[in-house]
This record gives structure tokens, sequence and C-alpha cells, in this order.
DNA sequence: GTCTATACCCCGATAGAC
DNA sequence: GTCTATCGGGGTATAGAC
């Protein structure tokens, strides 16, 4: 067995491999599959255009292995929620505190391109089939039930509810919010008003 | 002086270079500046790729018309605005619902587009500082205060929840809810509880 | 006025040098 | 393993036929 690099793990994730996908994902989640070039991966990575080949077999594979990890992404988070303590107002809260967090953000903003562009892979879509809105998005909904019955949020229907809720996350997050670090508290609790009854 | 069409406004429009604009406008809407071919434009325009080069000299040409044009709108939109009856709330709202409907929609989205998207012509990006927020969006500071005043909106800056405001709407428009033909009176009420006390 | 054919360039992907 | 050079496809824009 050849010998494990034993540095922290932001080292051993800087082969090549992962600055690539790194980069791939910074630029994809801004611009989109189609008006991201595979030059501006190479810059942002500080690699030759020809050798994000040698790792990955075209564009759109790498746009795929990105949609893929951002899904079990997703899916852990979701999966984080329920092991969150309080009530379900401080549940959704926390959950959106970290979902707007610089990380979960590029995920994020990975599948709404992967939703809505067009001309994305078969592939894509597939994968993004198998992780429907009822397996993932949608296991929110037992939460938003939850906050109802506990009497904290409003009443509706919770895939309407939770609809709005995603887009109104959608549109802070394309905003680049001048002097905005990472600070999200003030949106989000803004948001809350949204939820709560 | 050459004789002048009697026609209603619709017919006179359905002249080669506004079916292009037409058909131009929703395929940036959708798409963006780069994302969007002219060989999109054309088919959805119903001629081919040539033709759009006899009444426009490049893409990027087409985009700038189209985003001064969504600029003279907004503007004009904004000016309805005070001479709007009822108080801020029912402004605001009736103010919401114009944005959302399909022609105000595929504006704001060209718009959102232009300021955004990366790789954008200098002429456009004059435009858009020309009319800067100062001079649009922010229009609707005064309208905040005076809700304010009213006791009927929430407390904190205006122009926070100004930006908030837009935030939400342009989330509202990029997704395609389902079944919704434009009927967006549940969702703006919605948004008005964030906004309102 | 409108369409078809084509020149030219940018980008995705590969080949080959080091 | 990484870079440079290059091929091929698709897209913008133009030229020329009708």
């Amino acid at each position: 067995m050849k010998q494990i690099k034993d540095q922290k793990p932001e080292a051993l994730a800087d082969g090549r491999r992962e600055r690539i996908k790194k980069a791939a994902l910074k630029v994809f989640a801004k611009r989109g599959l189609q008006a991201a070039k595979m030059s501006m991966i190479a810059e942002e990575a500080g690699v030759s255009q020809g050798l994000s080949y040698r790792y990955f077999s075209s564009k759109e594979e790498l746009f795929a292995i990105l949609v893929q990890e951002a899904l079990e992404e997703a899916q852990a988070s979701l999966e984080d929620i329920s092991r969150l303590t309080g009530s379900p107002k401080e549940q959704l809260r926390a959950f959106t505190l970290t979902m707007l967090d610089e990380s979960h953000k590029s995920y994020f903003m990975l599948l709404r391109y992967a939703q809505i562009e067009e001309g994305v892979p078969e592939k894509t879509n597939q994968m993004l089939k198998s992780y429907s809105p009822d397996r993932t998005m949608g296991q929110l909904i037992p939460l938003f039930l939850q906050g109802q019955q506990a009497g904290e949020f409003s009443e509706g229907e919770p895939d309407k509810l939770l609809f709005f809720y995603f887009s109104v996350i959608t549109g802070l997050m394309l905003q680049d919010v001048p002097g905005n670090y990472g600070e999200w508290q003030n949106e989000v609790d803004r948001l809350m008003k949204l939820i709560l009854k």
C-alpha cells in the first residue's frame, strides 16, 4: 500500500484532480455549464487547458461529477436536520444558515443551473431525477408539518410553502450583497417571517 | 412624409425588426447574452440566421437595445407608482404584480443578466450605470419610508428592505411554478408579509 | 428583402514534445 | 505529469444569389 500523506486535509485535497474540481465548481456555480469555458477552469486552477482532460474526459463529465457531489452533500445536510435540537423554527433557521454558507452556496447554485439550464447532458438529468425533489428537498416537508402542528409555522400547503422558501433562498444567493461576507443572520431572520406565523 | 400604418399597435409591431427584437428578448431573458445564440433568436422569430444582421449589426447591439428598452420600461413603471391610489401597502402590492406579469418579467430577467453576467459589453454596462439603482430601483425608497411612517411597513433601513424585496422577486421569477400561468396573487401576499409589520 | 453559402474565430478535445 | 500545438465543430458575421 502506497504511503498516504499525513498532512492536513486541505493539503491532501490539493492534488491536481481536486484543484481542478474545486476550480470547476467555482466557475460552474458562477456561470453555468455552457458559459463556463474549460480555459476559465484551467486558469482558476492554475493549470494548462489541456491538463483537465487527463483527469476528466469532458466538460460534461466534470459537471456531472460535481452535480453528483452536490446531491450527496445536500442529502447529508438534510439528514443532519433531524439530528438538530430545538424547535422546528430553530432547526429551519440553522439549516438555512448552513445552506447560505460559502461552500454550500456553490453547490446550491450548481444544482440550480443543472435544473434550469437548457442543454444539460442527459446523464445529469437522470441523476437529478433519481434524487428528485421528493427525496431531497421534500425531506423538509415533515419539518414544516411539525412546525405547523406546533403552531409556529403559518398555514398553507407545506409544498407550496417550501417552494416559496427555496425561491427566496435562490434570490438571496444570486445577489452579491455588498459588504456581506457570509453574514446572513439578518436576511435569514427576515426570511423566517415568511414561514412563521 | 411616408404613410403611417393605421393598424392596431400589435400588427404595427409585427414588422421584421420588431419580430426579431421580440424573439431576442424572449431568448435573452431565458438564457442570457452568452448562452443565447443568434440561430435560436432567428428560429424563434421565424426568419433565417443571416437576416437579423440586416436589422442589427451584432448580437451585442441587439442586447444593448433591449436593455435600453427595459430600463425605460422600468422607469415608466416606477413613475406609474406615484399615480397609484391607496396606501403604500396597496401601491407596493400593485407594483409587484405588475412586475411579475409576463411582459415585464422578460425585461426584468434581461436586466438581471445584464447586471450579473460576465462578458457583457462595455456599452451595456455604461447604460446600466446611468440608470443606476439610485435612479430606478431607489425610487421605491420614498414609498418604503411612507409605509414605515404610516406604521404599515416593518422597521429597518429602507435600502436593505428594498434589496431583500428584489431578491425575493428575482427568486420567484426564476422558478417556473408548475401550473402557475401568471397567477401570482398568493406569492405576492406571502411576499408582503416580509415588508409589512 | 430574404435566404443560402461561406469566411473566420473561439472552444472542446487530442496528440505529441519535454 | 504537464505543457504546447493542433484538429474539428459550432457560432458570429458577411457575401452573394434570387
